[in-house]
DNA sequence: GCACATGACTTATGAGCGTTAGCTAGTCCC
DNA sequence: GGGACTAGCTAACGCTCATAAGTCATGTGC
């Protein structure tokens, strides 16, 4: 008979990257616990062993996702000044992870709404700083002469939510990689803001 | 007492609007019968009268949504011939309606993972056509030499998600109207493809 | 003024959910 | 070799869900 400690016993990474996997292609609410314990190979009440609720799942995957996009942006903004490279690197940085952190992505954009509160407003609030901060590079740009935008706010969604939705359509298996989508994306992300016209 | 004949009896279409926006709002699987019952003030069994089945109250929002964005496309198009007008009216209709239509959109691009099969599958084909047109535009605008764009593929993606994510932020009792919305997004999609450009 | 269709209602059913409790069997450390 | 810890298990809970069935009041058309 196999036993509890033969087998690979299941541990609470393992958990949550399941739960990453079926929360993005289901939804959290479309999510049963017993189809996370299924796909490893476990019953339901086990999967206590190594949470706490389903609810935590959801607020771990959306916590390190948003300050991961936070933790980015600065890293890779902090060392420009021009509006210009700063929005590059911004861009880059969150075009490629979109690429890269699909589930992630995906859960966020859509679960986020399944959160309770407060934990949901203290994360809103976190990606607006985001948001705020893309935004200003925009502004900024504008002032500067560098940029020619009817709209910074729309150029902002805009460039922001066409990062966001890489994340619904790439698949690693295809022939192009994350950089290369980063790349072609900032492209477009300074067409958007009118980089070099008159 | 107060009669069924007597009050306002719900009708197919005030259900199919409830649903409409608690599934926008919540989800699909985060909304339940109950609650499109209590925003009706009915009891929950009542809805039976006017559907078939919650799944049902999905398929009809999914099926109309998708159909009305076919129409939409081929009724601004048509009757263009050059890459760069058919472009801007596919845009100009697709940004306006996810403006007009915000509920729709969020519900077809959040719950379509919800609907059973094989419905599901049909109307993931249906919305192939619509980006596969979109994707014979670029590329049409690249061969003729009126776009310069690195991949139509990666700048068909880019413009249609910026559109449909208007869903997600745009508000009615703002200051800009659905038509300015559309015409900006226009120029960003024009942008993208880099018409104008040597 | 009566029959019928309509659309509420109440009540009930069975399935599935997240979660808890309590038990059992291996493993590791002394 | 024995106790603590770990990580499975079964069983059961309370709840909510979608859905079914049958009842009853109403307004319309004959």
């Amino acid at each position: 008979m196999t036993s509890a400690a033969t087998r690979d016993a299941v541990t609470s990474g393992a958990v949550l990257d399941t739960a990453l996997t079926l929360f993005s292609e289901r939804g959290y609410h479309g999510t049963a616990l017993s189809q996370i314990a299924e796909a490893l190979e476990v019953r339901t009440p086990s999967l206590y062993n190594h949470m706490r609720s389903k609810q935590e799942l959801l607020q771990t995957i959306v916590e390190r996702t948003v300050r991961g996009v936070m933790d980015d942006f600065h890293e890779a903004t902090d060392g420009h000044a021009e509006p210009v490279d700063r929005l590059y690197h911004a861009v880059l940085v969150y075009a490629r992870r979109h690429a890269t952190h699909r589930r992630e992505a995906i859960v966020v954009n859509r679960d986020t709404s399944s959160l309770e509160e407060p934990f949901r407003s203290q994360m809103q609030t976190l990606r607006r700083e985001h948001e705020h901060a893309l935004r200003s590079i925009i502004s900024d740009g504008v002032d500067a002469g560098r940029f020619v935008i009817g709209s910074p706010a729309l150029g902002s969604f805009a460039i922001r939510e066409m990062c966001v939705s890489i994340a619904r359509w790439y698949h690693d298996d295809g022939p192009i990689t994350p950089e290369q989508v980063a790349r072609e994306y900032t492209e477009f992300a300074l067409n958007i803001v009118g980089v070099g016209r008159s």
